[in-house]
DNA sequence: GTGCATCCTCTAGCTGCTGGAGGATCAAGG
DNA sequence: CCTTGATCCTCCAGCAGCTAGAGGATGCAC
């Protein structure tokens, strides 16, 4: 079979060395076997798992979903409600970072669209920021988002 | 004149305590001046400078550009270019991060539509994680986002 | 005077990596 | 055999933008 260096995992994936090692201290990647001399030696099955790691990172699952994804995926006979419930908390986490985005960007828009020439004593970008009561006031202060970093 | 502590003016701001003496040590709020037993004593001035920075932050603008911001606020005479320049890259940080997101909507919707109902071992979304190659692969890896954190 | 709120500084933690220091090891060329 | 450069190791610091806690000093009301 088939055994790797971590160079050689991060080549076949496009994860970088040090994510690897970080993903292994996180305990998303198992801690593979090593050499005499102390290096990582990875087999096949890695690659997989870490190109699963690395599509959910993609589609902005946090690490602590990801842990639980690979959970479900070690032992298929598992239901597999848990892993619905996680794309579709993942799916409205996406939505309401999106809608919240389209209220900043109207606002934005609006900024840009009466950009001045003059001086900034009469710069509505810098006015639109003194006075919160000229936009729609829709943005929100978004402390602590319940899940996912995106 | 009004004379507020830390304390009053992280209620009439809506920004927390802690966060303003973090604002004070990055420097975008000037060190206010102290009681003879060290408190810090604010003027009204402060609340509106503090109001300016919430909503800048609000608008997804990096701490950064809020400091070139505050330095054009500060001085108007200045013309006021750069806080168009500053309010259009912002935009477009929006726009580019909206797009993004809706990539990362469609795939998850596909994923949760075909929601399975059995075991792991059939279930779409863990394969989906697996198989990149069922996706549209439009995601994008994104390191190092050119401008703001949003 | 007693108790609680508020303030102070300092430090560490959050997420998800990224990069560097300082050193060991490996493989290839001369 | 020796050198050179690539790769590997561990550990630690840093990014953004806060947040929270320790441990202690005040302030104020009853």
């Amino acid at each position: 079979m088939l055994q790797r260096s971590i160079g050689s995992l991060a080549k076949a994936t496009g994860v970088k060395v040090p994510t690897i090692r970080f993903y292994e201290q996180i305990g998303l990647l198992p801690a593979p076997q090593r050499t005499l001399s102390d290096r990582r030696v990875y087999g096949e099955a890695a690659v997989g798992r870490l190109a699963f790691i690395k599509h959910a990172r993609q589609l902005g699952f946090p690490v602590e979903a990801i842990r639980d994804l690979l959970r479900l995926s070690d032992s298929p006979e598992q239901p597999c409600e848990t892993a619905n419930a996680l794309a579709a908390e993942q799916l409205s986490a996406v939505r309401a970072k999106i809608a919240q985005l389209q209220v900043l960007e109207r606002e934005l828009q609006q900024m840009v669209d009466a950009a001045c020439i003059g001086e900034v004593a009469n710069c509505r970008v810098i006015e639109a920021l003194h006075d919160h009561t000229l936009c729609a006031g829709g943005h929100q202060t978004e402390r602590r988002p319940t899940y996912a970093g995106l």
